[in-house]
DNA sequence: CTTTCTGCAAACTCTTTGCACTCGT
DNA sequence: ACGAGTGCAAAGAGTTTGCAGAAAG
């Protein structure tokens, strides 16, 4: 009934909180294992879903097929770039949505996030003509 | 490579262009069903990927495992219920996001788009203490 | 006719889960 | 010792793809 403080909880919840990068559970998984080498991507997701009931960090599923993890601290919205799938934070933008008229309307808003589409500076530059350049990361599904 | 006019890619879009519910593939495919019978999940998928290329939708991929599509209208926000899944639309959020900025760093911003996320009228009403009411939808992972 | 598209089914990726065992408390 | 947590491997969703035949232009 109670949370425990294992090795693995404790190793993943450092990794993460070492990360700038909103990683995937596969790549917290690869770096996990450099000091727990045993541990298993099942125990990643168990784990990961912890954290995320504690509030200790948010899922952030903005494009693609995988789900980036975020250890959460100050609110933040992101920029997410089409071309090569990387994540980066922005400060919150300014401004209240309206979440007033909504809360008037019987609904519970909890929190809110913007993201911003584009691409990143690394791709505008290597990114001439048609070229390789910068490989895209999420083929498909391009999302909100 | 020219794009035919079928008739598995027009019910495709006819359909999505009547939901208001930001159907998933799986929904689509159920609804397209309906008048061409023989339609398979496949050919729903690619397809949906031909319209997102040509930019006749938009994919959210919100919440859950799975995307949910979005027939391209004007900008607009969502808000999310974080119990029973329901993505709503709303009337774009006034804020402009810190685009400037970014531009001035290097990056291209197409577009953004601000999720709120929260409890729905729906489900705050049948929601008393624990009792059942909607069920949750998508159990894992909520995500920005 | 030529080329793209479709249906089908198998393959893939990401995530979840059952089970027997391990380790915090 | 008790029970939550773990590793492993198998199962599950959701999505993609190869292929032979169908159909749009």
């Amino acid at each position: 009934m109670k949370q425990r403080a294992t090795r693995q909880l404790g190793a993943l919840y450092d990794a993460l909180a070492a990360s700038r990068d909103h990683p995937t559970a596969e790549q917290l998984f690869q770096r996990v294992r450099r000091v727990l080498p045993r541990i298993s991507l099942g125990t990643i997701y168990r784990n990961l879903d912890k954290l995320r009931e504690h509030g200790r960090l948010r899922v952030v599923r903005l494009a693609g097929g995988e789900a980036r993890y975020d250890a959460m601290t100050a609110a933040h919205d992101h920029f997410v770039c089409d071309h090569c799938g990387d994540v980066v934070d922005l400060p919150r933008c300014g401004l209240t949505p309206s979440a007033a008229a909504l809360r008037a309307d019987g609904y519970e808003v909890h929190w809110h996030t913007t993201a911003l589409y584009g691409v990143c500076k690394r791709c505008t530059s290597s990114h001439r003509g048609r070229g390789a350049g910068v490989a895209p990361r999420g083929r498909r599904a391009q999302a909100v």
